[in-house]
DNA sequence: GACCGGGTCGGAACATTATATCATCAGGTC
DNA sequence: GACCTGATGATATAATGTTCCGACCCGGTC
């Protein structure tokens, strides 16, 4: 498969984008975000917790947390809103290496759950401006695009 | 206090819009309509539903979330995901009356929790165009900004 | 009048998501 | 060794949201 060598070069990223920082990648973050990217789609951090305690009896749920709050703020992660859910940033086609947190889209399809992360820099714009024009400092945008995703679509 | 006027005029538009569309906003539907009007930031669901047991002894979790669900069907009030909370529907300003889902944004103050409602439209069409480029059938689309106000900005 | 249907609400239980708190342990510093 | 910091273990609890069943009302329809 080659989603198994992509996972082990952004696993190899993550270590380098957090030793960079003096963040430490520990095994039990590493092993979440593991569990994260190997999902299909945005997993619940419940989900997360059933599949950790297979390999640590003890996880509980600040286990989860913590850990996903850790990737969380070195941007290695995002969480998705309204699904309560939680995705690996997709930074390749757009150059964001790693930010601790980049302006980004999510495409989330109601009928597959795929969800897809882009980073339009018209949308970004938009944003700025609108909230410029009334005096708003902008500090971080979610934006979550429901609907159907074109593989859905076209069947 | 002229949001009391304010508040009263919505009420009586929420009346009309429900009747023209063939819905019934039942006595509890518009008290919890009016709860949502007279808060002044987003409120959760179990907040309004403290307020709620006051008037109605036996109001429960599904009393809440039975009338939110619908007034939200009736685009008379928003849910703020970042929030969990629900806000009502500024149609004024921008010429919605009162679509079931019409599109808008949300400017959130990190700092005094107001939230304030727009309807940009090149937010709105920048992030059509973005969708379109891949091939998705947008649905709806869920901006949140998160920032300081401009009352909180300038102190 | 009897019957049926949809829509609304009361009420109990439950499910899901997230946080608070305290204890423990390992590594580095003085 | 005494001390601090960051990470994890472990228990309990909070906050948010849903399922399910039954009662009730109200408008047809037979
Ligand atoms: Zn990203
Ligand atoms: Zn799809
Ligand atoms: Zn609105
Ligand atoms: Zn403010």
């Amino acid at each position: 498969m080659a989603e198994v060598a992509t996972r082990e070069t952004a696993l190899k990223e993550a270590e380098a984008v957090c030793t960079r920082r003096g963040a430490v990648l520990t095994p039990l973050r590493r092993q979440v975000l593991e569990l994260v990217l190997r999902a299909e789609a945005p997993v619940g951090a419940y989900a997360l917790l059933d599949q950790l305690k297979a390999m640590r009896p003890g996880a509980a749920p600040p286990t989860v947390y913590r850990a996903l709050d850790f990737l969380l703020e070195q941007g290695l992660i995002h969480k998705v809103e309204r699904l309560n859910a939680y995705i690996g940033c997709n930074e390749s086609g757009h150059g964001h290496s790693h930010d601790h947190h980049h302006p980004h889209q999510f495409l989330i399809c109601r009928t597959c759950g795929a969800t897809m992360e882009i980073a339009d820099p018209a949308v970004t714009h938009a944003i700025e401006a609108a909230a410029r024009r009334v005096g708003f400092v902008l500090a971080e945008a979610t934006v979550e695009i429901e609907g159907t995703c074109a593989r859905c679509a076209e069947a």
